[in-house]
DNA sequence: CAGGGATATTTGCAAATGCATCTAAACCTG
DNA sequence: CAGGTTTAGATGCATTTGCAAATATCCCTG
């Protein structure tokens, strides 16, 4: 199964996706992971009035305070137009608020209200329970390694960014 | 404010998003990164007129050999109705097939066109070449452990599935 | 083998999405 | 420090999305 490593490879032969076969293939397994992990939290977002992208910006807001609206959409993966308007809904519910920011009165700055973080934390046991039942059997040091690589994917990937 | 006995700690005592950090998070993780990887391919896949889920299909298809629409659906992480309106563009675009099922007659089997095997091994390049990135620097027992993993977790939450 | 329930796919419709564009403010550079 | 350029964020608009319901077929039980 597992191919020893070939001891010299060209440096352009991309193999096709045919060839690596989909299970083998990391975008692959990784779109059908989160897939169903979003599905899984799916219905509690929707009985607290919550779609994907709202619910990832309380997340990170749940953890970094304040930041600006252009880097929220980067940390939350979610485009700045949608998440315009994903915070005006917020805002409007009173889970987030927006500040504008000192230095550059261009900016805005989002802080979650404390409803907010009631609202997360809802949401969280059933993250937490999505998260655990995906690392069921996986043992610890395993988990810490393949956390290590995702840290390492997320550096290489990155462009500039924060 | 009311802020209600902070009581003990829940049943299992799931640490708090704050706690874990965002970057050792793996959801957090794998979304930043296949947000980035998505984003990587959409210039070539809008110059293909290929949205996301159609990319996708292609690649499914690419692999899998006439699969159940419903089928489809799950390899491809692309809703039902979506996946349907999908197939629509795609069959009207010469790039796939529709053809009934021989046993089934509610059921329906997609094949990917020669116009589809093209279009898809245009994008392939692209789709190479983000893989390839997102692992720069990894040594390779370190990918197939990766790897490994990743088909731990999706054995894991997969439903009663595919 | 009829009738009720399950399954496969499509479709109606309201909401969400994202590109392109707009406004406003900041930053340069000569 | 004026004029062009960049940056932050919001918005218009056409498209896409997804839930719920519709349609068609199949399967099982009595």
């Amino acid at each position: 199964m597992t191919d020893q490593s070939p001891p010299e490879k060209p440096p352009q032969a991309q193999p096709r996706l045919g060839e690596i076969g989909l299970s083998n293939y990391a975008p692959y397994l990784m779109n059908r992971i989160m897939g169903r992990y979003n599905a899984s939290l799916r219905d509690e977002m929707a009985s607290l009035g919550l779609t994907t992208p709202k619910m990832r910006v309380l997340a990170v807001l749940s953890v970094i305070e304040g930041p600006l609206i252009r880097e929220l959409a980067v940390f939350s993966v979610v485009e700045q137009s949608t998440l315009s308007r994903a915070l005006d809904q917020l805002a409007t519910d009173g889970l987030v608020r927006r500040e504008a920011d000192t230095a550059d009165s261009r900016a805005t700055r989002v802080f979650i209200t404390d409803a907010g973080r009631t609202a997360f934390e809802t949401l969280w046991p059933r993250m937490a329970e999505a998260h655990t039942r995906m690392f069921r059997g996986i043992p610890d040091d395993e988990r810490r390694a393949f956390v290590g690589t995702l840290q390492k994917m997320l550096t290489n990937i990155r462009k500039h960014e924060i």
